[in-house]
RNA sequence: GUGAGCGUAGCUCAGCCGGUUAGAGCACUGGUCUGUGGAACCAGGGGUCGUGGGUUCAAGUCCCAUCGCUCACCCCA
């Protein structure tokens, strides 16, 4: 039998992993789109593939995501390479300038949701096909932009119900800053090539900064005992201004956070500001989110230079951590009305009721004639608030039976009648 | 790509030292109950025991291979 590609899901109620199931992801969707509108900001949905270069420019060269191949590339018919979105961010800068949003206000703030790919193997919290929620503010350098991201940030999560955050702030620095930091890291690891782990070999060449969180023991070792300088060490006097200027409106805001000068984000793009939120309980992957300022990415797509900050949001990863911390979750909406045939003539009638009754009502019916006992068990599965009966007795009257689960009470009701009782403020 | 653990019903699992016809709970369908409350009891449907090969009189059980899943490494959400 087939199924399903590994890494991915389906998402729907009953699904027997928790985290994956419709409503929870609804509630973490429609908290952020709350919270995010009602901060001022846009929804804006980007195709999911682009052509390549959006994402191999945008993206970076030394990036993961480009080094090791986890973009999922298609070839068009007339053979343009086009890649599922591996990032958000690229396309939505792309958006931006493709539709000259540079003459409206700035910053121009827009958000976005759905699903991200990436060829990565799957385990706890990361996933082939995953999705994001995803800010980002356009078109003006302001440290408060930045604070006022990660503000948001946190917001969607404490709204979601979430408490065991932290909030890992640092700073990538400009470019000139983080290529002075490389030379300095190359300098004083170069002695230590031999003993240093593969991995972290090639990266001396291609980018150092990423050995800092290598995992290796040996590695690490290695950076213990040479006591390495962080960047933040290595700040520029702009960006350091800047970053000091993003702590104090953190600080005014009340926004509790970890400066945390080791910081290092994957993508390319990323400069001056970088955060991560972490949480304690997902598994080997504790990041609940992350995000950055982006000041050159739009003219590595060809674009003008449009300053930038925004923050991705892992919607699987809430969802473990909401199950961690056994955060309850609004269930689907039950019916009001459950309609039960009680013989083959009362299907239809069933139907041509609830029909009328729709959508004002929220009507669901049995398909199958069953005896009162087994459609009344039914409907309290359902959770409905009345049960009609249609039957050979209601038929001979023009009636229908309509009983209240929660007290017992029954009556029979013409059709007019049933009509006026939901036109009351509850349903009566 | 690398490593480890696990594959028996839709789900969770039991199945001893290899031994007759492969089991339980949940879920589903029906009955007890032919027009009234989630129960209980009874019955039923549902299995290529992941797959292929080997050992054996005999394999769900032992051996080999293979596939799949999960977790972890790398890295990120």
């Amino acid at each position: 039998m087939l199924k399903a590609v590994p890494g991915t899901n389906d998402i729907f109620a009953q699904a027997k992993e928790y985290p994956f199931q419709e409503p929870v992801f609804r509630y973490i969707l429609k908290t952020a789109e709350e919270v995010l509108r009602g901060a001022g900001a846009q929804m804006i949905h980007t195709p999911i593939f682009e052509y390549l270069e959006v994402f191999q420019k945008g993206v970076g060269l030394t990036s993961d995501i480009v080094v090791k191949k986890e973009m999922y590339v298609l070839e068009d018919r007339g053979g343009r390479l086009l890649a599922l979105r591996p990032e958000p961010t690229a396309a939505i800068v792309r958006a931006y300038n493709e539709h000259g949003m540079k003459v409206w206000p700035q910053p121009v703030r827009l958000f976005t949701w759905g699903p991200i790919f990436r060829g990565e193997r799957q385990q706890k919290g990361r996933y082939k096909q995953f999705h994001q929620i995803d800010y980002e503010a356009l078109g003006l350098a302001d440290p408060l932009l930045d604070a006022e991201a990660i503000a948001l940030m946190v917001r969607i999560y404490k709204t979601l119900g979430l408490k065991q955050l932290e909030v890992k702030l640092g700073s990538v620095g400009d470019p000139e800053d983080r290529t002075r930091y490389n030379q300095y890291l190359r300098e004083q690891l170069s002695p230590f090539a031999d003993r240093l782990s593969p991995d972290s070999q090639a990266r001396l060449e291609t980018n150092p900064m990423r050995i800092l969180d290598s995992k290796s023991e040996t590695d690490q070792a290695i950076l213990v005992e040479l006591k390495l300088k962080p960047m933040l060490d290595f700040l520029g006097p702009a960006a350091q201004a800047f970053h000091q200027q993003v702590c104090a409106y953190l600080d005014w805001l009340g926004v509790p956070y970890r400066v945390d000068p080791s910081i290092v984000r994957g993508l390319d793009y990323y400069v001056r500001t970088a955060w991560e939120v972490h949480h304690a309980r997902i598994g080997a992957k504790s990041a609940l989110g992350g995000g950055g300022r982006y000041d050159g990415l739009s003219e590595m797509l060809g674009g003008p230079r449009v300053p930038g900050v925004g923050f991705g949001i892992g919607v699987e990863r809430v969802a473990i951590a909401l199950k961690e911390e056994g955060v309850a979750v609004p269930p689907d909406p039950s019916p009001i009305l459950y309609l039960a045939p009680l013989d083959e003539a009362a299907k239809i009638e069933a139907l041509a009721l609830a029909e009328q009754l729709r959508p004002k009502v929220s009507v669901e019916m049995g398909y199958t004639p069953k005896s009162p006992r087994k459609a009344l068990e039914e409907a309290l599965k359902k959770g409905a608030k009345y049960v009609g009966f249609l039957g050979e007795g209601e038929r001979a009257k023009g009636v229908i039976t309509l009983k209240h689960l929660e007290s017992g009470e029954q009556k029979e009701l013409e059709p007019l009648q049933l009509h006026s009782l939901f036109e009351g403020p509850l349903g009566g």
